[in-house]
DNA sequence: AATTTTTTTTAGATTTGTCTAAATTTTATT
DNA sequence: AATAAAATTTAGACAAATCTAAAAAAAATT
């Protein structure tokens, strides 16, 4: 039931990668992990044996139920500390993920429910994304602003926040509506336009105050 | 400048036996981490490369000023992490110290110093321990009950709580006073009586309450 | 001072997690 | 369907931290 930092990595990491029903490839964890591919199935034959993955050689894998439930539990951890160093200690926004990486490690039960107690059970990250409770359970992914984004995350248009004409006129002309699936490409800094694609089409920029307004659901 | 988990807890661990003046022995760090002799000899020839600790082959050791400082900075984070999970998330007492065995490794400079700041700049931890701040600098070990006393610590009367005459007429039969030296032999749980000893006399047993109310230097 | 006992170190093995290079399997292309 | 390319696994090596057993040095005892 304790597993080591670097079992955990690979755990946090199949999770994120595997998605809804996609089965991770090996290539795709050494990036994400910044590892190397044989490394990668040396862990896998282990997370194997301790039946955390399931696991056919030269066929990709996906965590077992007992593999998404510690991955729950990690993630719970991580987005704990994160709110944690966020609204408790100050830190800036981007600057509590790389922390909260440590944190997640330090594996006691009691300190995780007391902390989340006295955080008083926060169902969202700072980054918006959901704290999963002690059992495992969390809430979907609340609507954030399009312009939160990072590049190639994709998200649905779930709705639109300020019901203008002026503002709906542009969306038609955009063609975006409710349910338009977005992906982020590039973000400019320079005035906070961004470049997405819809589908296939050609990408295309918009606007700081029109992705402002645009709130999706990854 | 980072070390690892093992080498921190030799750091540690080293820091705690060695005092104000003695050369630590394999042996007795072998006993203290709970490790075999020949692996305290492989780790000093590490962390003696690395210019922490002096060291003669056969001769014990202590911590070069390097190690020193990096020992009070594993020390600092140890009792600053032990006062949040008691004072913040309602630890009790004796369940500090395994939860910050481990948080104590996280080694982020930021995050340390923003806890310390969100705690108040506390000065000693919830067993009396002084912090060390963040240049190393922490206050003389305070005064403490004389019952807070473990089994063959030594300390120095500095102060009577209570200054009734029934207290003081006890003190002069037991020829207790300000300055007066006190072994604490053994502690009894069934009323909290200790036994203690005054130089080379023979031991004798106190009550709870008498112990409570005399307060001690380390 | 010689001998025994204790302490410490060395030598060599083990486990975990990683790597490179080569072999194998799968997938894509002709 | 055969071949080329890409992905994956195997084989063997390495570093960190540990261990056991044996050797060497220091300390204690006769």
């Amino acid at each position: 039931m304790n597993y080591s930092v670097s079992e955990e990595n690979y755990i946090k990491a199949i999770f994120h990668l595997q998605g809804e029903g996609e089965t991770v490839t090996t290539n795709a964890l050494a990036a994400e992990l910044k590892t190397r591919p044989a490394s990668v199935t040396d862990m896998l034959k282990k997370l194997k044996t301790k039946k955390l993955v399931n696991y056919q050689p030269y066929h990709g894998f996906r965590l077992s139920p007992e593999g998404k439930k510690t991955a729950l539990g990690i993630i719970r951890r991580h987005r704990l500390w994160e709110y944690f160093l966020s609204e408790k200690l100050k830190f800036e926004w981007n600057e509590v993920h790389e922390v909260a990486e440590h944190l997640e490690h330090v594996s006691s039960r009691k300190l995780i429910d007391k902390l989340e107690e006295y955080l008083g059970y926060p169902k969202f990250d700072p980054h918006g994304d959901p704290i999963p409770d002690s059992s495992g359970k969390m809430e979907s992914s609340p609507q954030t602003m399009l312009s939160q984004l990072e590049p190639t995350q994709t998200g649905v248009v779930i709705q639109v926040s300020n019901q203008s004409p002026a503002l709906l006129e542009l969306l038609s002309a955009r063609k975006i509506g409710i349910g338009t699936k977005i992906e982020l490409l590039r973000k400019f800094v320079f005035d906070g336009s961004v470049e997405i694609r819809i589908g296939r089409s050609a990408p295309f920029i918009i606007s700081e105050q029109l992705a402002s307004n645009l709130f999706i659901r990854k």
